[in-house]
DNA sequence: CCTTGAGATATGTGATCACACATCTCACAG
DNA sequence: CTGTGAGATGTGTGATCACATATCTCAAGG
């Protein structure tokens, strides 16, 4: 019985095997973990360290840390020191900045696309979910949430391209905004707010606002930007005395 | 004698050692050659051929590709091939939507800045400078002005991060605007175009109209936009028959 | 108890080697 | 003349080693 016997195919199981290098997991599994909040602003990282526990050798480490390092979320703190991107008042509101420009105009694109249920069932679906994390205090969750309500609004409304230059930015203050679990009663009021703001997006999108889109989705951006400085000058407070 | 002794130390010349790493040079190296056009768009590359032109080992060169990789100035379009980031009619629209957003918002920063003739005399130089560049026909000095140009204007209005952004989005249209280079009279009518619209934003950013700059901007950046979208529209029907 | 300095440790950087594999070259058979 | 296939060449990828040096440890001296 010959088995390549293409009449019984379709018996087969055979899935496409999985050509991506180790440095590309490598890179994904760093940058999901700085969206998760499993680094800290600031961290030093070890290349050794991080191929020890990725189990691979030093070198996959080394080309997605360099690519972290373009997309400007880690940096270089001295001559052979590598670190998270910390926090930096002024630095952190020009990205808060930027972010209201890019991802408003993405919320206006969202905005003015035509109606479509199923991307106002799944962006209520995503605050949903935050909203429940929230209530049962997992905070891991609600961060997801929000990052996957976020993304859903700009694919919808943003092409690829502006997908792909919000995802950097989010990229740098992603260890920002999760490093504020460390203050629970701030991260739970941060989200909470969100909730009620991310409710008038939907409600902005389903009846086409552009500018209400916007609006909503900046008050989003800015809101959490505030709380957030204030938790840094608090914790700067703290270890001044 | 003392040779360290503070009160002669005026006398010394020692100036900062350079401490740079190899990579880095070999990275700045090819961003700014991928800025000056020197690349072709989908053009292959090859980490030991830049070694050995750079007089290097592939290693730095490796670091170097693996932050334009992120950056998506280069792009792997096969198991084991680079290749500059080609030429593709929708994605490069797009680009240029997001540019229109990120690089007319720096202009309208720079026009609301207060007033500085020392910028828009800067400015009136680059716009200068390209002009006699194109009398000579010196495509290389036009399009450096050209960039000095832009830069200049988005270093006054924007903050670090806004640039920096720009930067990377000029890194992937870069080659290939310069490309068109390859039709000289095209190439000559989008820069003596740009010379007019230029003067129109340092117009606008002199009287400190914002929305007047940020159209001055978005103009240049659209028409010169259109103009190439043509060239590669001719040129492949060129090489359709 | 505090300061200092030498040794140990850990770091990124660069070079070199091994490997799997895609592509190209070119002689040979049809 | 055309198509084919084997060998040569070149590719990115990953591992390993060597090196200079920043940082830490901890004991000796003040």
């Amino acid at each position: 019985m010959n088995t390549f016997d293409p009449t019984i195919r379709s018996q087969r199981t055979l899935v496409p095997v999985d050509v991506s290098t180790v440095q590309d997991r490598v890179y994904q599994s760093l940058r999901l973990g700085l969206l998760k909040g499993e680094f800290l602003p600031g961290e030093q990282v070890s290349i050794r360290a991080l191929a020890e526990v990725f189990g691979t050798s030093p070198m996959p480490v080394r080309e997605a840390v360099a690519r972290l390092i373009a997309e400007r979320a880690i940096e270089q703190s001295g001559p052979r020191t590598l670190r998270v991107a910390p926090y930096l008042a002024s630095d952190h509101e020009n990205y808060i900045r930027v972010r209201m420009q890019l991802e408003g105009y993405a919320a206006e694109r969202a905005a003015s696309a035509p109606k479509n249920p199923a991307l106002t069932d799944a962006l209520r679906r995503h605050n949903d979910s935050i909203q429940e994390a929230l209530e049962v205090r997992d905070f891991d969750a609600a961060l997801a949430g929000n990052q996957a309500f976020h993304f859903e609004l700009y694919r919808a409304g943003g092409y690829p391209q502006l997908l792909d230059i919000i995802s950097t930015l989010w990229l740098r203050t992603g260890p920002i905004v999760a490093s504020a679990r460390k203050d629970e009663g701030l991260f739970y009021r941060i989200f909470n707010n969100g909730v009620q703001i991310h409710s008038n997006a939907i409600e902005a999108i389903s009846q086409r606002d552009r500018a209400a889109a916007r609006h909503a989705i900046n008050l989003d951006i800015r809101s959490s930007h505030l709380s957030i400085r204030r938790f840094y000058q608090r914790a700067s407070a703290e270890s001044g005395h």
